[in-house]
DNA sequence: ACAGAAAACAGGAATGATTACTGTTTTTAA
DNA sequence: TTAAAAACAGTAATCATTCCTGTTTTCTGT
């Protein structure tokens, strides 16, 4: 059964996720373990977010240059890219819920939804002069 | 100047974009298409689908297990993935001005949004019992 | 504690969507 | 009509992600 056994690596895999907001790719994951756990296989973080995701414990987020960024708060919020600095902000809850509603009346079964805006950051807005 | 000439695949490339509703991947355009223009080339739909984007004719609406999937209709809406039989819906306009409007507050500039559920259409869980 | 089975892993190869490159063809504007 | 710009085909390259194989770690029952 997988995900049945102890690991330390998975361990680690998944306290650098959650102990970040900076909703990770998998390589920026496996960058910051390398050091610490020096045979470290990229392989590894990307089997063990997937089974992350499958255990509910990580979301997608978003698909930032073709890079796939997560999250380990699961709690149903929303998330604004920064398409110039690509950073990713968290949002409080999207509150859909009239749209949501129209969907289950009509016999569809959400089982997640992912509401992301896109745009320049204050920071970014500050920068530029441009 | 890039997108100034005519060119008869281009507009049959948006063309077959602009006339469905599937939110179509690249591949699809290009397979609706290499019948009817024998000598059309993957890249030259991957290149045009690239500047309708920047010209705002055409928008990215998911990455359904792994390809991006487009929409010619640029009118905001939200979306329905069926993470079953891969469809996805329209929605009706998403409504998140109060979102949006705490954004702005803060000095942020949205430039588009995106919002998608995902889960399970009414046909498929009619035909699946299980 | 030990042995066998299952799970997890490293390291590297493979995949597959997308992009870049090069030489050719088409379009445009004078 | 002609030369420059744009668009293109065809193919190679890129790059995130997944798969594969042999090895190591973890677990379970004795």
């Amino acid at each position: 059964m997988k995900g049945h056994n102890f690991s330390s690596k998975r361990e680690a895999i998944y306290k650098t996720i959650a102990s970040t907001k900076s909703h990770p790719s998998a390589q920026w994951v496996y960058e910051q373990l390398k050091d610490e756990i020096p045979n470290l296989s990229l392989g590894t973080v990307y089997r063990n977010i997937a089974l992350f995701k499958e255990q509910g414990k990580v979301i997608t987020v978003a698909n930032v240059n073709g890079e796939e960024r997560i999250d380990a708060d699961v709690t149903d919020h929303a998330h604004f890219v920064c398409e110039c600095c690509n950073k990713v902000y968290d949002l409080n809850s999207s509150e859909l819920s009239p749209l949501e509603i129209g969907l289950k009346n009509n016999g569809f079964e959400i089982t997640r939804r992912n509401v992301v805006f896109y745009g320049k950051c204050r920071d970014c807005k500050l920068e530029n002069v441009n």
